[in-house]
DNA sequence: ACCTTAACGCTAACCGTTAGTGTTTTGCAA
DNA sequence: TTGCAAAACACTAACGGTTAGCGTTAAGGT
């Protein structure tokens, strides 16, 4: 029960950390566009197809954590202290994993991230895979089998804070002006109930609503 | 002046065009991952260089129409009638964009984007590219030289108003219910003045706020 | 009629990625 | 212990998108 994994799946892990490691020291040391993968699989002393097999591009070769990653942002909303609104726990969800950015070897990684602009891509469309389990997730919260498109896309503009707060220059308030963007249509949809935003929605068929 | 471009620029349009509907009806045809470069430029007539000179990948192929795309938007905002919010404005635009949805020429090529997983993430990320041109007109409309990070997350926000309302049932129901989600907080954001969010800052300071 | 420029073409290659195929190692059970 | 199935690993070869280098042709301006 105290974890044994085998030798086998222990020799696994320690292939896979082996390749990532190289990766990582060899893109610092070099910049990501100039290392090949063919390189790093010399380098790491495995055939490129087994490098493959541990990653499934060459992104992944840095970003790996993502598997937990999900699991926390979903616990976010489902496992939030009761009294607390939705958005105030993805707040100070996004206020955690901001926080971090400051860490000295998560500054020299994203350096690195921002020097290659196909990379700085790869990074803000990468939060978007977990969409869908986001907007599984607020739609239980508010008793819904499946997810609306004001879950959908709440959830796909969550996913966006995290990029938009590492471009600023301060991101935690960064973080803060952009849920408070979001949170009060947010509050006003769920106070509303479901379907009832087709009152408002008149907008194009007139001519000028308010300055 | 009724625009003679010159033999030159002529037949280079043409060439550029050729390229562009050959590779439509054979993807249209066959599927997109089905065709590859080197049959396009065989099938245009050209050779692959030449194809790559006119078009930057093979995914540009079939999304061409960007440069007015990108004058069209910031338009939206810059010659909204007066009277008109910009949220308002953009959600008008929004609505004649989707209303293009239903056509049918733009069916087929909707259904052909949505057959390849990788066509449909890079239609998704496409309209992030005017992300900055969009922020700076938006910070322009309130008089700041600079796009602030409500800009930025304000544009980022409206520029995935298209692609989430092309996955809704009823694209013209979800821009509404998009912008409604994101004008109230625009608003308030506005009203209250540059930098004077801060009161509202301090969530993560204190435990629960509101239900 | 020249001369510059730009479009176009060819070859050859690079890079990420995958299929096919085989070999070794490991875990498990008879 | 032996035997067996699965999984990790490796090797070769290739595919598809993309680019560099270099040459050729046609157009525009003077």
């Amino acid at each position: 029960m105290t974890e044994q994994p085998g030798r086998r799946e222990r020799k696994k892990a320690a292939t896979r950390k082996a390749i990532a490691d190289t990766a990582l020291r060899m893109f610092l040391e070099r910049g990501y566009d100039a290392v090949g993968i063919r390189e790093i699989a010399a380098a790491a002393d495995v055939a490129i197809t087994t490098l493959f097999a541990h990653f499934p591009s060459k992104e992944a070769l840095l970003f790996d954590e993502d598997p937990q990653r999900e699991q926390r942002l979903i616990r976010a909303v489902t496992d939030r202290e009761p009294g607390r609104s939705v958005p105030d726990a993805l707040r100070r969800h996004l206020h955690e994993a901001v926080r971090e950015l400051a860490t000295p070897g998560s500054m020299a990684f994203w350096q690195l991230v921002d020097s290659s602009p196909a990379l700085r891509e790869y990074a803000t469309t990468m939060w978007l895979r977990h969409e869908a389990a986001l907007a599984t997730a607020l739609a239980a919260d508010l008793g819904r089998p499946e997810p609306s498109t004001l879950c959908r896309a709440f959830a796909r503009f969550v996913l966006g804070v995290h990029p938009l707060a590492r471009e600023a220059a301060d991101p935690a308030a960064a973080v803060d002006e952009i849920f408070d963007l979001i949170t009060p249509g947010w509050d006003a949809a769920v106070a509303a109930g479901p379907r009832a935003h087709a009152r408002v929605t008149a907008a194009d068929a007139e001519p000028a609503r308010e300055a």
